[in-house]
RNA sequence: GCCCAGGUGGCGAAACUGGUAGACGCGCUGGCUUUAGGAGCCAGUACUCGUAAGGGUUUGAGAGUUCGAAUCUCUCCCUGGGCACCA
């Protein structure tokens, strides 16, 4: 036997998977399907550690499952457009879609060496055009519907680079690239109206399913871990049920009647973390309450149809609700339009605007709290609110030095960093001079200004009760201003409403490496729309956008058009606009509408606009009609199991159950999840306990650790090491334990028993409990994602198997299956040799008994194969005899360049069906019971398996037990409690 | 401040609906063997008293419920992550 060389196998097998293409996701198979998906890579260039934390138990975890007898699909691609393509591009002077496809290629080879199941016929990489032209055709349909729309927003703006900044690339208040003070700027942009969705995207309590009253929903969500488990390895019982839907042939109505029912079934059982559903519907926001009017005391009005000036818009706050009723005083049309539109699409934004300019009468304020009302005893509107606008255009009578102040109030306010904002809480504000009146109270209050009172929610305005709210109290105590009572018992007025804390969704970025946003702007449509006042479906929120004071109309790039491509020779350096802008070519256009001169949209996607959908892609990335094939989602969709990392929580997995409702809206999916279940993972420290990282020199290279233990190695110390959800260091000692491990696995054979022996009878109780119950243990573990806990199951079995004087053939091969999820490699190896050493023997000899009457080991094989053998299409030993055993498929032959041609029969161990355990063998014929005398552990007792059901049987053995009955002396018993098999509790007095 | 996840040996961690806390691995200690492939095998290893038999203590701290609590309840402390003047 020669040694464990991983060197030698692990290239040599991921070659053969590969050649015998055992991994290809069979399209056309009976089996039930399962979705196994990972969160795609960034090509930053190698796979790190993270990586192969995050693919490999989700492949131990895929693997288990298609020896369940699941087709399991599991695809993998890259998020190959963003931003650090773009630097190491400017960096480096290599074009960034160079430097992402030489990344690509290097990872995709990386991931050879991974071992996984990975089926790279299906895949998706987002920077190229046939998957950026379906995030333009969802972008136009979304514009469409309204859902995509352009309007301004405060951002985070950067003077010197001339750009928007996500918050993550400011650092300390500044940009992270220039270092120069990152400012608070209206700039116009891309929206998606996430917040139409927000409250679809809260998570209800019962999203188990138990509110379902649909009996077979009922019944599947109540099995246990274990009868599930246990009916998808003998796939005879309950799960049977779906897989006969796709089995019997149906006209495609009920067939599709039925894929109906898997997905709501598959809805009910909609499992993510708690973690996410609360930290989602925590981002999301939902607040209920009510818009008051406080109407303005009306002594100083000046001017009673104002018109607002520009600078007033541009002082305007950013949601989209306050942006509209600016531009209803603006457009008596525009303004009609939109609420048409509002009331469409039913915005729960909609509601009268916050200051109402028509009547100018009233300061509308949002409060959860309108029993409260009696104690306001002032307003604090934002600085940005338009009644200050107003009161700065002179619209009402005011001291000219109180104007002043109030200038210069707000401009202080606006030049405020968002740093400064949350580095200073002391309450800062100025009077307005005017007063409102209190609708409950009857009184006149003071209005004051104030940046503690933000723009974006609610109205921007609030109704101060300092007597209930301690922001109110601290406000009041340092501007002396009157705290009231209140009976908690007011009932004003008003208009119940819905709030929410989420905001739109930024897509624009000013950036060269991303879809371009497949809009065009137009003067000349814009001319004719301003003459027929067209009620266009297509244009939504704002219809035209101003370029260096010029009106032009957005006019959609028609679907057939697409995708407009990124053109590749383009100047990205930074340099004050969007780097497409300065490419002439590519922005000047025919307008699709009209055929005049127009220009395109400069700007390109954010990229979680890119992998927001990515895994419908994956189910038909070929397809040239739509993002996706409708039939195929149908079948492979919702994903059953999406892996992934905790930093996903508010970003992107919100976006992609969005999509998904979006999708639904459009009639191209029937469910509401695009994922039934969600598994994150914790991070991997490096082995100071630190973040890996370059600059603190803990990196731990997997490509190394592979070469110095083998993948194997590295795969089943990731699964080992800590529970998948957890954060710890990894360890360059404890590797070594799993690593011998596996040595120990490869010399165990020498242990196996001669195979003409009846294996069966060789096989005690105790041998038969060891391996059924590990059997058991590792089954549910995968089914769990408790990958550590299997692999010590594992481990301890070996523990056990070692001390044997042999292992049986049966023993060995349970072994080997139990283990090939984790180390597919070895197994592989191991399960050759082991394969056509039986098939040798039963052909020597016995090869006319095994024809007749098969050994156990074969029936116990065959009979594990039987239940599913109709829909297994690899079956290794249905028929023994068929197969000739190949000349000398032995380690050392192979090695010796044995061709992969040469594996004539080749049936990987990863085809073949778990192993069943069997609850009977779970029985212990003899249990050990703990005797307790008040609760203490004071012996353990062996109890015959047919005595410990009678209590009285065994509360006579403990009775004799010399350690319990040295506490039980002088003391009377008053109770005994006898927990059936585990425990025997004796209590005195 | 709010929300979430955690806190168990020297370390990573186990422990099913409350039922022998510390499985498995690392590390360490002792012994055997004296090693072609990073050695292997055997025994021990929570702490503590004791030569031992055998006690006692122990799951961040404190209280409570219970025959019995790492697990359930309450108060508090600490760590990690997220949000942050959201009315």
């Amino acid at each position: 036997m020669k040694r464990y060389f991983p060197r030698d196998i692990e290239p040599y097998w991921q070659k053969v998977w590969q050649e015998k293409g055992i991994n290809k996701f069979k399209k056309e198979s009976k089996e039930k399907k399962y979705y196994n998906l990972v969160e795609l890579p960034y090509p930053s260039g190698d796979l790190h550690m993270g990586h192969w934390f995050s693919f490999v138990p989700a492949d131990a975890h895929a693997r288990y499952k298609r020896m369940n007898g699941f087709n399991v699909f599991f695809p993998n691609g890259f998020d190959a457009f963003g931003l650090p393509a773009e630097n190491a591009a400017i960096k480096r002077g290599v074009h960034p879609k160079d430097w992402t496809m030489k990344n690509i290629e290097n990872m995709t080879k990386q991931f050879a060496t991974m071992g996984t199941m990975i089926d790279w016929d299906y895949t998706a990489i987002t920077c190229l055009s046939g998957y950026y032209r379906w995030n333009q055709w969802i972008f136009l349909k979304m514009f469409e519907k309204g859902i995509a729309y352009k309007g301004k927003a405060l951002s985070n703006w950067c003077p010197v680079d001339q750009t928007v900044l996500a918050n993550e690339h400011i650092e300390g208040g500044k940009c992270w690239r220039c270092g120069s003070e990152v400012i608070q700027k209206e700039v116009e942009q891309w929206f998606l109206k996430i917040t139409d969705y927000a409250d679809r995207l809260i998570w209800k309590e019962d999203t188990r399913g138990s509110r379902s009253s649909d009996d077979a929903r009922r019944a599947s969500s109540q099995s246990s871990k274990i009868s599930r488990s246990l009916s998808e390895s003998l796939s005879s019982s309950s799960s049977n049920k779906d897989v006969t839907a796709f089995d019997s042939p149906q006209s495609e109505t009920s067939r599709l009647q039925n894929q109906e029912s898997v997905i709501s079934n598959q809805k009910s059982d909609i499992d993510w973390p708690k973690e996410v559903r609360e930290g989602q519907n925590n981002w999301i926001g939902k607040s209920e309450g009510m818009l008051i009017q406080f109407p303005i005391v009306r002594d100083s009005v000046v001017s009673r149809h104002p018109r607002f000036s520009d600078d007033a818009r541009s002082s305007s706050p950013k949601k989209l609700s306050q942006t509209r009723s600016l531009s209803e005083s603006l457009s008596p049309d525009l303004a009609e339009k939109q609420s048409n539109a509002d009331a469409a699409f039913d915005s729960p934004q909609t509601g009268l605007p916050p200051f109402d300019v028509n009547h100018q009468s009233c300061i509308e304020v949002f409060t959860t709290r309108p029993e409260t009302a009696d104690g306001a005893t002032f307003l604090v509107i934002s600085p940005e609110h338009e009644f200050v606008a107003s009161l700065l255009n002179g619209k009402w009578q005011m001291a000219n030095g109180k104007l002043k102040e109030i200038q210069e109030y707000v401009e202080r306010a606006k030049r405020k960093t968002e740093m400064e904002r949350k580095e200073d809480r002391s309450k800062s504000g100025i009077f307005t001079g005017k007063y409102v009146k209190n609708p409950v109270t009857g009184k006149d209050i003071p209005v004051w200004i104030s940046d503690y009172v933000l723009a974006g929610y609610g109205t921007g305005a609030i109704m101060a009760v300092p007597f209930a709210d301690e922001r109110d109290r601290e406000f009041a105590q340092k501007f002396n201003l009157p705290i009231v009572e209140t009976s908690f018992k007011a009932k004003p007025g008003g208009k119940k409403t819905v709030n929410y804390h989420l905001r739109d969704w930024s897509i624009s970025r000013q950036r060269y490496w991303g879809t371009p946003v497949p809009i065009i702007y137009c003067r000349k449509c814009w001319e004719k729309s301003k003459i027929k006042n067209q009620k266009s479906k297509f244009e939504y929120g704002r219809d035209f956008i101003e370029i260096d004071g010029e009106k032009y109309a957005m006019v959609p790039v028609p679907l057939e058009d697409l995708p407009v491509e990124l053109p590749y020779n383009v100047d990205y350096t930074p340099k004050g606009k969007p780097p497409l802008a300065t490419d002439e070519e590519w922005l000047n256009v025919k307008c699709p509408k009209c055929g005049g001169k127009a220009k395109r949209d400069a700007e390109t996607l954010d990229t979680f606009f890119d992998s927001a959908w990515y895994y419908y892609r994956y189910v038909s990335p070929q397809y040239k009609k739509a993002p996706f094939e409708e039939k195929e989602v149908r079948e492979l969709m919702p994903v059953d199991v999406y892996f992934g990392g905790a930093e996903h929580t508010l970003g992107h997995t919100l976006y992609a159950r969005f999509f998904t409702k979006f999708f639904k809206d459009l009639g191209l999916v029937s469910f509401d999840e695009f994922a039934a279940k969600r598994v994150q993972h914790g991070v991997i420290l490096g082995p100071d306990g630190n973040r890996m990282s370059k600059s603190k020199g803990n990196v731990v290279n997997p490509d190394e650790v592979v070469k110095e233990y083998g993948t194997d190695t590295v795969r089943l110390y990731l699964c080992f090491m800590m529970p998948y959800e957890a954060t710890a260091p990894w360890s360059t000692t404890a590797i070594a334990g799993v690593y011998r491990f596996l040595k120990r696995v490869w010399e165990i054979q020498s242990k196996i028993k001669n195979q003409k022996s009846k294996i069966k009878s060789d096989l005690s109780g105790e041998d038969l409990l060891q391996m059924h119950k590990t059997i058991k243990k590792v089954g549910d573990d995968l089914e769990n994602f408790h990958f550590n806990t299997a692999v010590a199951a594992l481990m301890t079995w070996l523990n056990y198997l070692s001390a044997k004087k042999f292992v049986c053939q049966e023993e060995y091969e349970t072994l080997l299956k139990l283990l090939a999820p984790f180390a597919p490699h070895i197994t592989e190896e191991l399960w050759h040799s082991t394969e056509l050493a039986a098939r040798q023997s039963r052909f020597s000899d016995d090869a006319r008994q095994a024809q007749s009457q098969p050994s156990k080991q074969t029936r116990s094989l065959s009979e594990s194969l039987s239940s599913k053998s109709e829909s297994k299409d690899v079956t290794a030993f249905d028929s023994p005899k068929s197969e000739l055993p190949p000349s000398d498929i032995s380690r050392s032959s192979r090695a010796n360049n044995l061709t992969i041609q040469q594996l004539n029969n080749f049936k990987s161990i990863h085809l073949q069906p778990w192993p069943k355990f069997d609850p009977k063998y779970l029985v212990e014929e003899e249990v050990s019971i703990v005797v307790q005398v008040n609760g203490k552990v004071r012996d353990a007792i062996r109890v015959q398996s047919s005595e410990f059901k009678v209590q009285s049987n065994v509360e006579e053995i403990a009775k004799s037990s010399e350690k319990a009955n040295k506490y039980l002396e002088g003391k009377k018993i008053i109770k005994v409690i006898y927990v059936e098999g585990k425990i025997l509790n004796f209590v005195t007095n």
